[in-house]
DNA sequence: ATAGGTTTTGTCAAGCTTTTGTACAT
DNA sequence: ATGTACAAAAGCTTGACAAAACCTAT
């Protein structure tokens, strides 16, 4: 607790990322760091003066400007930050699996509101419910989990995402309609894609798992969506569709996520990859959208 | 309500299907609609004039005069269809049906609040829900509802009851292991007997749709429940899995429920069939349960 | 409130994609927008602004003109799109607070639907419902709340509550007794409590405020349960009835929960003291009966 | 239905100011 | 380390303009 370690403006700078004379800059201009002075007159910064401004530099890339940024990160650190129950993803992670493997679904319901009390929705998917669906998907490796653990898992996990959906094709924003290609049923994944879309003001029309190429075409005639997006863990089921999505990408905006999205994409016309992890994806389509406003 | 929408010709031609210079004739020889003027002179129709346009063309339809259709038309609009407060369940399936084929996942959510304020689950279940899944199972047969519509409603159907479900693993009651045979993915009609089980106290293990018969055994191995219970709408799916099922009554209680679920139970030793709807079914279990302990 | 994150005009158009330019005009014309300003005059937006865009650009699809649009995307925001889909309990609060005041009952509802969607039972009342409660108490108490509000905002939530303890009694766990004694109307928290002992498997029987402790005698007799629960949030309670407290006690186990309940448990023998919220003592007091199983 | 004039609305430009990262002199 | 300077980027106001939509009258 008590060994404070005060580092000097270079060393702040180095592993901020930020060059002394801006973080002096915004010292003076928005008071975003008060740091302490040595006999000297060198300015010595506590712990929690990098958290700042890191937090400052993830608000300036989130387009804020930097007087109001500076406002935002100088104020007090959330709980989260500030050091009590800081839990790791790894942590949480370790906790999921041990509720899944005893079949305990009200500690997993538990563990899933502590997240979302304590960080994001973002959080919540890329860090906890995203990794931990991989461990899944690769067959729990350490032979550790048994199928029915696994089954019992996604139909948890299932419920509660589809619940954080509630009212998600409510609204104003741009639409998109989500849907597995025939054949895959691991809709998770697109799940939580769709969640980050909506948290980025998408309306969503979710088709599900193993949905027909023409009836994804129905529901976009019929909804004139901005985006639609396919996606399949196994990446076999691209080929069987590849006709069918080609004249789909012709009347609307398409779009392939999961294994495989790349080549797929790459192999047809006008058809978009998203081949990063699906909060990312949705970051990026978002720009990509609005943009094109 | 300051908050009423007035239209321009040109968007009341386009929702009316009658031109603007008709549309204008209509207003200079009969009178038919009297808009508003926006401070330059443009007309501005409200809400109901829509209504009235589409009363006119009715009657025009129905071979009257034009003036006298316009007479008719531009009388005062029948009180509104809105109202009554206590709805039937044929009402409340009608609307869902049309708020599904309007992609509207909020109206489906508030019309399910409405239900669930009003009754209970079992009626939620038993007169809305399953009836409403047996629609869909027929593959609509009136065809007013496409693929992309019954995925769309199994989705959001999906969502509002793993909602109810949340927390169902806790508690004291007996245990039931859930689970859909292998091939087998409409796994709603499964989720609403888990409700209604654990609306009876019941602990509930959920592994959802296509799940080996070798994997429910796991899972029941492990948890020793009252009651195993597998469902399937598809009846081919039984006889394939006969010989697991017969092992796996030799260790616990199951039960087959879904089409075929008579002739397969008879067809084994030990199997218990549940014919009837879910929520009976779940009524019948319970009492037969608390009779053993 | 300080941590508010206002935009400058070019990151609200990237997020809302619409032209700066465009901006501006619908501000100068239709007074769309009222953004702040910075000392130099920049604009600075607030983050009901981007709502208020997309549903202009919606209303615009819908083919009203920009005048109408614009007068419809002005007005206040319906509570369902104002908050994105996560929230903290503090900002529901908050929006449950507005809605109170406003009388807006519906409004009130949908804020519950969407934490009950996004978060367990546990949440909503250890979180939003109790300390809202709370808060409401001390608001009236300093005269920021009338009585009127206070009623309406009680009723509401009571109705909501006992909607939720629908089939309370049914199941197969221990089986509780929940009243409040004679001259105590203030019954919530104990519904709550009632609710988070039936997430946990416990089968209710609720006799509600002011109840003659002869009459809970009655009913525990008749129930045999394993636990009988009073509560109060006036301390000044439980001195009256302390003998008839004993007599009951010594038949069966009782609870005494709200305030002044450690006092009055210890003034008596065998009386438990539930002193935390209901939440974390529904929790207690069931790992309590399941040990003595 | 057409013609000729008006209103509405998105876009652009010119000229000036504010904001902010970086550089430089002390 | 401090303080000042500077220039690029972003923003402000005013004014204008043209295409689309709409008006009246013939």
């Amino acid at each position: 607790m008590a060994s404070e370690t005060l580092l000097r403006i270079g060393e702040l700078s180095r592993r901020s990322g930020v060059s002394p004379e801006l973080l002096r800059a915004w010292e003076r201009r928005y008071g975003l760091l008060r740091p302490e002075r040595s006999t000297g007159g060198l300015r010595l910064y506590g712990p929690t003066d990098l958290e700042r401004v890191r937090r400052m530099r993830q608000h300036l890339a989130d387009g804020l400007a930097a007087a109001e940024a500076a406002a935002l990160a100088a104020g007090p650190l959330p709980a989260a930050e500030a050091g009590s129950s800081v839990v790791s993803p790894v942590a949480l992670r370790r906790e999921l699996h041990d509720a899944v493997v005893a079949f305990d679904e009200h500690r997993v319901q538990t563990i899933l509101d502590g997240v979302l009390a304590a960080s994001s929705l973002d959080v919540l998917l890329r860090d906890v419910v995203l990794p931990f669906l991989e461990d899944l998907g690769q067959g729990w490796e350490r032979g550790q989990v048994s199928i029915a653990q696994e089954h019992f898992a996604s139909s948890v996990l299932r419920g509660r995402l589809l619940g954080l959906a509630r009212g998600w094709g409510h609204g104003f924003g741009p639409r998109a309609v989500l849907a597995c290609p025939p054949g895959e049923y691991h809709d998770l994944g697109l799940l939580a894609f769709g969640l980050a879309l909506r948290a980025r003001g998408w309306r969503i029309a979710y088709l599900g798992a193993h949905t027909p190429v023409e009836t994804v075409a129905e529901a976009a005639d019929a909804l004139e969506p901005e985006l639609v997006v396919l996606a399949a863990l196994d990446g076999e089921r691209w080929s069987e569709i590849a006709a069918a999505l080609q004249a789909l990408a012709a009347r609307h905006r398409v779009a392939l996520g999961g294994a495989g999205a790349v080549a797929a994409a790459e192999a047809g016309v006008d058809l978009l990859a998203l081949p990063a992890d699906p909060v990312a994806e949705a970051e990026r389509v978002t720009a990509l959208v609005m943009a094109a406003r």
